[in-house]
DNA sequence: ATCTCTCGTGCAATCGATTGCAATCCTCGG
DNA sequence: CCGAGGATTGCAATCGATTGCACGAGAGAT
């Protein structure tokens, strides 16, 4: 057994195929369902001791590596999840995503990542990926009222949702608690001694944009304050460029905000921008506050106040509500709902005078 | 007709069975195999054009969808691409990742993404790739010296690498001209009047670590300057935390640089950490160059000045190269090198007197 | 010594799609 | 009116692994 450990040095060249479970069978002068059962660890105790030994030993020596395909064509299970992302390039998905992959990756599942930005249809690109027998998949992209959630719940695919729910709730999800996030935020605002406080919100078809909304009007009644003195305007996506209109929308009324509460870090950098462009200052003029606490919002300048949503656990209860919905699909649906924590750096002050 | 085009709402079941082939060939009393034909664009010219019509509705009817993994074991291809990632959470990754999946997703192919960080050790990545039938695969991950490389060449799996390189140049890659780089940076503070620049390395055993030194004490020797002038202190990772410590060191020398360059912007928001702890001011005390151009480096205080590299275009490229060594896997070896750009931001300035 | 019972293994069908080859039908030319 | 040739379609093997079933041998009981 000279060579037993040299694996990737055993010489197959180029186009030598890759060993099968019959070659190792010839090898050992077993039938293949025999080096089945040895090399599966389910089954293995059906084997006697010393003939599995050799067929592993043969498989090391081999560098054998089981044909997941066949594998999946005969079982039915892929071992594949897809993930639906909004975007991969925006920085706060990569965190959700990480928690999602080393869950997944724990169980023996990989994961097929497909930016809805790039392809066609959502239908399509959900359909394109149950074509490609995943066993599982994972939205981050589902508007509040989106066909999509129908096409899946009819699918025989369990599907989750996370950081964005459906209207119904018609899928299990795992999302941040949008309303307390707004609370933490206004509570901080009003504490401080703001009176007008503004709000950016985010698209309302999208879960987070609506209910941030509605949990941002929520703390505002609340708090005592008039809603005639919350002024909101609605960004039309969540980008920088959207949040520095709407910010100056905000800026542009009669009565300026002392406050504006983003709905999201990248809208809470546009309205940044917006101040820049309107000659005022974050947060002599302006506090500001985000949401999502975005890798390096700490290092923009001035370092932004937001609420930090426990992103990788998201994707990780993601991960587990999918894990759970694969073994009984039949389980009624689970609506995950992630405390979030206000993180106060410097864009938040005292109103002037 | 009445229920044809109603694909989402037939009434499958949750149990319900995917539709196969067979399906659709008895439904329409026909073979399968002339109902893969009717199905297949290349082969379709072989069936009649009215029975073809007859299968593609009935096909629609019933939502069909191809099954990928028996087509894949059938055919010996799986239209899956793996790519092995550093961390997908470093924000320079995405945009490269989203190149990649653009370009591969338009040729049909779907990516699979590892995170190296969560997973065993990189051959066995690519090992259970390989096992997944990949039909190619993306490194983002090897270091100058990487065993993954002799695995990965002896391996019947096309290979290609982004971002970095392996030393001896045996596989494809996709990479900015790192020298290039380096070389805009240090003639922007020679230009600026600065004489002393000291450089924040990256990790040594990675290509860009490695070229971006190679490169920057090249053009301080071009520039007429003396090497014991041009401090360096290498990082031991490609971190914040790697970059104030590095930075730190650097800052405590005799004779202080004037200028610092960084191998990375993560490193020179590092050495933003450092400056602070030494109570030091960028521009006015240290100027501070990074490299990559990632996303919010412009909002943060000081506004970075850094070297800009093709990030989205090198994900490109990789995804041409490897569907170029899928198509003919013996063709050379190219190894494409990217511009980069220099932009300057507010981090830079004459230096002091 | 015979009968069970268990353990280990071989056999063969199966998953869904593809494809070389064979068979059939039709048409057109001679 | 027959045969050649083209156009369609059916047949069956195949990809690699899994698994229910059956067969055989050996151990233990009576």
């Amino acid at each position: 057994m000279r060579h037993g450990d040299r694996r990737s040095l055993t010489g197959r060249g180029a186009t030598a195929p890759r060993p099968t479970i019959k070659d190792i069978a010839a090898r050992c002068g077993v039938h293949p369902s025999t080096v089945s059962r040895a090399l599966s660890p389910a089954m293995k105790h059906l084997v006697a001791a010393d003939v599995a030994e050799r067929i592993q030993a043969e498989a090391n020596a081999l560098g054998y590596r089981l044909n997941m395909a066949a594998k999946g064509l005969r079982t039915g299970r892929s071992g594949l999840i897809g993930v639906l992302a909004p975007d991969i390039a925006d920085p706060g998905f990569p965190p959700v995503l990480s928690g999602l992959a080393e869950h997944l990756n724990a169980e023996g599942y990989a994961t097929i990542v497909v930016d809805v930005g790039t392809g066609g249809s959502q239908q399509d690109l959900v359909d394109s990926l149950i074509a490609r027998g995943v066993d599982g998949l994972v939205l981050a992209t589902v508007r509040l009222h989106d066909d999509v959630v129908a096409h899946s719940v009819g699918a025989s695919t369990p599907v989750v949702l996370v950081n964005r729910v459906d209207a119904a709730g018609e899928l299990p999800s795992a999302a941040s608690d949008d309303a307390a996030g707004m609370r933490l935020a206004v509570d901080h605002l009003v504490a401080l001694g703001h009176r007008r406080i503004g709000h950016v919100a985010g698209p309302q078809e999208i879960s987070t944009g609506a209910r941030r909304r509605a949990g941002f009007e929520a703390s505002i009644a609340d708090s005592g304050l008039s809603l005639g003195d919350a002024p909101i305007e609605a960004a039309t996506a969540y980008t920088r460029a959207a949040g520095r209109e709407a910010g100056l929308r905000l800026l542009g009324r009669k009565a300026r905000p002392t406050a504006i509460v983003a709905a999201n870090d990248l809208l809470a950098l546009g309205v940044y921008d917006a101040l820049a462009a309107s000659g005022l200052t974050c947060p002599a003029d302006v506090s500001v506050v985000g949401h999502n606490d975005m890798p390096f919002v700490d290092l923009v300048s001035p370092p932004l106040t937001t609420v930090r949503i426990a992103q990788r656990e998201m994707g990780a209860t993601a991960a587990r509500l999918l894990l759970a919905r694969i073994r009984s699909p039949d389980a009624a649906n689970e609506h995950v709902v992630l405390q979030p924590e206000l993180i106060i750096r410097a864009s938040t002050a005292r109103p002037r005078s």
